[in-house]
DNA sequence: CTTGACTCCGTAGTTATGTACAGGGTCTAT
DNA sequence: ATAGACCCTGTACATAACTACGGAGTCAAG
């Protein structure tokens, strides 16, 4: 079977060497096989898990939870039904972080539409408006 | 008038001790009056300053951006369009995560809903796809 | 006046995610 | 068989945004 050095697994996954390196530190890939030489020999499937990696990182997943993510196939004790209740669990964190952008952006929406686009800094609404709804009453 | 230790200051907008001082040394907010003691003596406005730092972060903005946006209210030369204009670049950015975020939810929902949630891991089939699913949207 | 909470400054540590050497050994094409 | 590209380990540095600590001075209540 065709093996990749850690040089052709990075520039196809899109990634440099030592990050590669890292993320087997940090547990993310497994240890590849090595050369007699010392040389990580991986498989190909190697480049969709570093790329799996890359796409939950560009959604806002940090590495720990991509961790979580893959782990949902690295336990050989794990059920069906516990890696199912993992992805569901993670989708429900989606939700919560979509949610959460969403309330951002009404928020920056709802700013920017108070703006004329025109005027000076000190009639500009948008500073004033963030610094007006910041009254959460304190205790 | 009323002013505020530092403490008092803190609590009263929320965050750490050290934070006020981490965001006076970033030039967040000004250095306030000391008392002879050297004691920082914050008028209560400060606290809204604070607020409105704590906001912004929750709004997507670093802390630099923060600056930018404090330091464009006291520049007479900027105009409301460019603090709009930065506002919607943030809008366009969140817009992007939520996007990427229901693309990835409903790849992970497309798995759970494929699995019964009985059987042993090795039938199930969120394993199996879960690769592939995921890194073929490539961008 | 004593005590305990608070403040000062400066420096160093932390988490997250990498990046960049340094000082070696290895592989491959000519 | 040698040059040049690659790989090895280990450590150090980078950036954001804090957080903690040490040792000393200050304040307010009893």
């Amino acid at each position: 079977m065709e093996t990749l050095t850690i040089g052709k697994l990075a520039r196809r996954a899109g990634v440099g060497v030592e990050t590669v390196r890292f993320y087997e530190r940090k547990g993310l890939i497994p240890e590849p096989p090595r050369r007699p030489s010392g040389y990580r020999q991986y498989p190909l499937v190697a480049v969709r898990r570093i790329q799996f990696i890359r796409r939950a990182k560009e959604l806002g997943f940090t590495l720990t939870e991509v961790g979580e993510l893959l782990s949902l196939r690295v336990d050989p004790r794990t059920t069906c039904a516990d890696v199912r209740g993992r992805a569901e669990a993670k989708v429900a964190d989606i939700d919560d972080k979509i949610l959460a952008l969403l309330y951002m952006k009404s928020a920056l929406v709802r700013l920017t539409e108070a703006c004329t686009g025109s005027g000076p800094t000190s009639e500009c609404p948008i500073l004033e408006a963030l610094d007006a709804e910041v009254d959460d009453g304190d205790r």
